[in-house]
DNA sequence: AAATTTTGTTATAATCCTTTCCAAGATCTG
DNA sequence: CAGATCTTGGAAAGGATTATAACAAAATTT
């Protein structure tokens, strides 16, 4: 499979959203044009986005609404119901585990991990917080796919290794570190962001 | 000044921690040959990344540990403290001013601000969290420079530009929404991630 | 003074992403 | 039905950004 670029898939969650709009207001068939009129992106770059899935479109007329946004809310893993587990449950943890938007979008935090002695037990909502050593029996009995990484820098490899060994299908990483596994990881490095935020200040600043 | 890729402010990052350590270790010099050894990166690239700030090395002889960590505690502004300002007070809003490596590197969440009246005067931690309305005195009084966004995602365009007005310097925007005001911003959009390993793990799924 | 080391910078290459272009399919119009 | 008009899909070109290579100049060592 070809690679695709990551903008790309940024904008297939823009174009499937577009299109449940249009859904909403009852169009059948729309075209890279209109999508384009509608988002302020060229039309190409629609037809581009799309054509590394394979053609969707009828050359003349364009898209079909209800198939497209059926094809990438597949294609994005939008329908699935992607049960995931958090790793650390500091206050990073528990916000996420509690984040709303998110399971709007088809994650649902179904356990929570660490391994201070003191909150193994004790419970975070419905969820009760337990051990790493039980991560790989809840992975496996929960059809656990995703490992929500929230702990310390110095303790991201380790958890990481484990949430791998565990069986979960891939990781998204919030901890300052970059991690070494085989299966699929996003960082989310916001103290980097936070870093690259006020260089930017600085630099402003500096030059005005 | 001379526009400088993103990339290589991630990468001064990595360089700066690099440099402490090698500090700790009472290492007086060192070289782009020998940060390249113990980061994985190609000495030149570290090389190239350093001289975009100026030469802060001797030839022949490499670069002085401390001198240079200095220089990018400078460039990077890890020395400084930065007042922010938490846009609000939901789950996410509260972990990120709960959270304590920001402090530790610098960041100082100061005040949290809202639009919800139930949450208006109630406190977190030590912070009373404040309407919107007063933001923009707050920010003055407090010599606030940034604002972080934790808002949903249809309000985040409107809180970005009261934050703008108000007289902060940068944005960290935690929303799904991408943002337009003429100060820095920085993204952080983990449910933009999400969407990105699930299609990751569509993928290998898919091609295996 | 010759050899060696290492920087900093210029030049080159590679990568990634966007845009243009157009043939060919589909529909519409007279 | 023939011509006009759409619109897609994909190849190719273009642009932008980032990484690597190469090397002269400076510093040090032998």
């Amino acid at each position: 499979m070809e690679k695709i670029p990551k903008p790309v898939i940024r904008r297939l969650v823009v174009y499937y959203r577009c299109l449940e709009r249009l859904k909403g207001e009852g169009k059948e068939y729309t075209s890279s044009k209109e999508l384009a009129r509608r988002l302020g992106i060229k039309a190409c770059q629609i037809r581009k986005d799309l054509s590394y899935f394979g053609g969707f479109g009828k050359r003349g007329v364009g898209y079909k609404v209800d198939s497209l946004s059926e094809r990438l809310k597949e294609i994005l893993g939008i329908g699935q119901k992607w049960r995931a587990v958090v790793i650390g449950a500091g206050n990073l943890g528990k916000a996420i585990a509690g984040h709303k938007p998110l399971q709007q979008q088809g994650f649902e935090v179904v356990g929570m991990f660490d391994i201070d002695g003191r909150k193994i037990g004790k419970k975070f909502r419905e969820l009760e917080i337990m051990h790493m050593n039980d991560l790989e029996k809840f992975v496996k009995d929960n059809n656990v796919r995703i490992a929500i990484l929230c702990v310390p820098a110095d303790s991201a490899q380790e958890a990481a290794e484990a949430a791998e060994k565990a069986g979960v299908e891939g990781i998204l990483n919030f901890s300052a570190r970059v991690i070494k596994v085989s299966i699929p990881v996003e960082n989310v490095d916001f103290s980097a962001s936070l870093k690259s935020l006020t260089f930017q200040i600085i630099k402003r600043k500096g030059s005005s």
